[in-house]
DNA sequence: TATGTGTATTGATATATATCAATGAGGATT
DNA sequence: AATCCTCATTGATATATATCAATACACATA
């Protein structure tokens, strides 16, 4: 399936991760010849909580949602999976099992990369190690950050939080087609489904944004920040 | 101030961390030549919030607390730090930065190995990189997973869990002198203090503990991990 | 012994937020 | 066009939990 592929070999992907900049050009093929695609569309489970993690996973184009399926089958949304980055898990060197699930939210067109090679890297090079480390920490302290925002701030300032993700993180513009129901954004928010309708109300209300149905425009960007900040 | 010194040399420091094992003997003597100890007494800060990594902090006896600041001077409490862990953080490889306070809760001796050191066998040793990314994989996992608990589970779960925390993790056992607080109590398990002194009180009238006041003993575990499991 | 200071406890009240129930609106399928 | 869906919206209500205020208790200090 030649024609899947967006580059004929890692060197030249796109979507590549920036840590394999990293890698010699020996090792890059290595990985190179350890990899597989597949194509998922919106709404299919990529993998699943729970079970073994194999490969690592790459989006070469398309959105995925993380989620936690925790207690009593509620969801917790973990964020927004897009191209460029890693997703493999803090499961990978603890017990080797993914902790949540990634969900297509649109068609999607994913890279998988064996597990088994990127540690057998790791261990070859160091500076690819250390990428890796710095790789999971980053998401370590986010966790972290969102953490501390759902215990402390109130709703209002989740959701502006979550808007500002969206925008600046995700969409990277502040005109942007929602992908997430509220159902959705109300998991990723941490907040009933009929707290995010009256939310976003009330900042429409306010002329904070602009929200027509799966249109969404940031209108007051430092107002949305400052409600984030503290609201 | 070798009287200090619980072990002349890591070699044979019984309060080391589990990937020291990974290093060779002359890469431990180094660690061994760049470290140096200092006494807190309870309430002294060991390291702060915002200020600059300099050195990762083991704990050679006594305990301490780990805790954000958070908006509004609120406290969010990560966890309890004792010996044989490492305490570094996440900000080690993003910013160098601390993202959290240390405050020693007891009386602490505590070693300071010069983190540059440990950067550097990071780099010259794959087996003790490796090591570091399990630390900080496992501590981003309990992150993580409190952060799903703090989201789904009410007070009463909450409260049981951070009880068996401390029974399990911490005194290891089912009976031990409270070193916390209600106040810190309530940063550790996110509810005011109020809430804490009340539940503790729906606990002990229920007879899953029996709390004269610094003492606590866990009377009935299975039903504290019920609470947990979902209360 | 008196005085103060911090923490723990208790009850009353306020508030944020979830839940429930009903309605509405847009797309797909027949 | 008629019917199902699913999702969004709205209002009414319930509930968990925080906040406030008062008191009690323990321990240090004068």
């Amino acid at each position: 399936m030649v024609e899947n592929c967006i580059a004929s070999t890692c060197t030249d992907c796109e979507s590549g991760w920036k840590n394999f900049e990293n890698l010699t050009e020996d090792e890059l093929k290595y990985v190179c010849e350890n990899r597989s695609q597949a194509v998922f569309r919106s709404g299919e489970i990529i993998f699943k909580q729970g079970s073994p993690i194999s490969s690592a996973v790459f989006l070469i184009n398309g959105m995925g949602k993380l989620y936690i399926e925790g207690y009593d089958n509620k969801k917790m949304m973990i964020g927004i999976a897009k191209q460029k980055r890693l997703i493999a898990g803090p499961g990978t060197y603890v017990d080797n099992r993914h902790h949540y699930t990634l969900a297509a939210l649109t068609d999607v067109k994913a890279c998988f990369i064996k597990m088994d090679v990127l540690k057998e890297l790791v261990l070859k090079n160091s500076k690819f190690a250390e990428g890796f480390l710095i790789d999971v920490s980053k998401k370590a302290l986010n966790t972290f950050y969102r953490f501390l925002s759902h215990s402390q701030k109130k709703m209002h300032g989740r959701m502006a939080e979550t808007l500002l993700y969206l925008a600046n993180l995700i969409h990277e513009s502040d005109t942007f087609d929602m992908l997430l129901s509220r159902q959705e954004l109300g998991e990723l928010s941490g907040m009933a489904k009929e707290s995010v309708v009256r939310i976003l109300k009330d900042f429409s209300e306010d002329h904070i944004i602009e929200d027509k149905c799966p249109h969404i425009k940031i209108l007051d960007k430092e107002k949305l920040q400052l409600i984030s900040n503290m609201g």
